[in-house]
DNA sequence: CAAGCACTTTACGTTAACGTCAACCTCGTC
DNA sequence: GACGAGGTTGACGTTAACGTAAAGTGCTTG
C-alpha cells in the first residue's frame, strides 16, 4: 500500500519539530507523487540541492518547499528553466547587486502577467466548457425521450 | 511589418460578412502568432480540417474559432490530445449516442477539476511572487542607503 | 519570361522532461 | 551470509510539439 502521503500534514510517525525533519528521497516521492528519477532530475537541473550522507540524499524542509513550488510552477506550465531563474535568484537575492536584483523584478512582473492572462484563460475556458456541458446534457434528454 | 492581425477584430481590408471570411494559413499564422508549421501541425493531429481548393488549405470562421481554443488551452497546460478530446467529441455530439455523451461529460468534469486547481495554484504562486518581489525591493532600498 | 512570393509535401532534427534499464552499494534481518 | 528493500550512478530510450531544410507548384508583377 504505496499510498501517498500528504506533503503538507506527513511529518512522520510521532511530531517532529518539522522544521528538523529529515526525507528520503523515496518519501518525497510518495508524497508529491513523483518518482525519485523526477527529483533526482530536478537536481541535476539545479532546482535542488540536498545535503548527502554518504552516498545517500538527504532532504529538508528547505527541500521540501522548494520541490512542492516547482511542481506547483509545472501545473501552471512554467518551464523548469524558467522556475529555476525564480528560485536561484530569490536564494542569491540577499548578496545580489542592484542589477540582479531588477532583472529579478522584471521577471517577476513577467510571470506575474503570465498568471493573469492565464486568470483569463480559465475564466473563457470555463464559459466553453459549460457551454458544451449543457448542449451535451440536452442531447441526452433528448435521446431519452425518444424511442 | 508583419505585424499580427488582431485575431479578433480583424475582418480584412473592407466589411466582410465576417462568417464568410476565408483565411489563407500564412493570415491565420500571422492572427495569432505562430507559424504556418505549426497550424499544419495542429492538422495532422486532428485538431483542424481546412477545406482544399487546388492545393492550398482554406480556413473559415469556424476554423478560426478552433484555433483559438486550441491555443488558449496549450496555455493552460492542455496536451494537444486532451485538447482533440473535446474539440472531436463536440463536433460528434450531434449524433452522438449516449456512452459517448456521458464520456464527454466525464471529461469536461475533469477538466473543469483541473482548472479549479489551476486557479488555486495561481492564487498561491501570486503570494508567492508577491513575496519575493517585497524582499527584492528592500534589498534594493537597504543598497540605496548603504556606501 | 524571370523573379519573387506564398503555398505545398516529405523528411529529418531538436528540445524538454522524464522513463527505463543495468550494475552497483548498504543496510537490517532471518 | 544470503536476501530484499531501499538507495546510487551512468547511459540510452521515448514522447510531444514543433523547427528546419529541400524540392516542387502556382500566381502576378516588373
Amino acid at each position: 500500500m504505496t499510498q501517498p502521503t500528504s506533503p503538507d500534514t506527513a511529518s512522520g510517525q510521532d511530531a517532529l519539530p518539522r522544521q528538523h525533519r529529515q526525507y528520503t528521497i523515496g518519501e518525497l516521492a510518495r508524497m508529491f507523487e513523483v518518482t525519485p528519477r523526477t527529483i533526482r532530475f530536478y537536481e541535476q537541473e539545479g532546482l535542488l540541492a540536498p545535503r548527502r550522507e554518504g552516498q545517500k540524499r538527504i532532504y529538508h524542509e528547505k527541500d521540501r518547499v522548494r520541490l512542492k513550488l516547482t511542481l506547483r510552477g509545472k501545473r501552471l506550465g512554467f518551464s523548469l528553466g524558467e522556475i529555476r531563474e525564480v528560485v536561484m535568484m530569490y536564494d542569491a537575492m540577499p548578496d545580489g547587486n542592484a542589477r540582479q536584483l531588477r532583472r529579478l523584478l522584471e521577471i517577476l512582473a513577467d510571470k506575474r502577467a503570465n498568471l493573469e492572462r492565464q486568470l483569463e484563460d480559465i475564466r473563457l475556458m470555463r464559459m466553453e466548457l459549460d457551454d458544451v456541458d449543457h448542449r451535451a446534457r440536452e442531447v441526452l434528454r433528448g435521446l431519452g425521450h425518444e424511442a
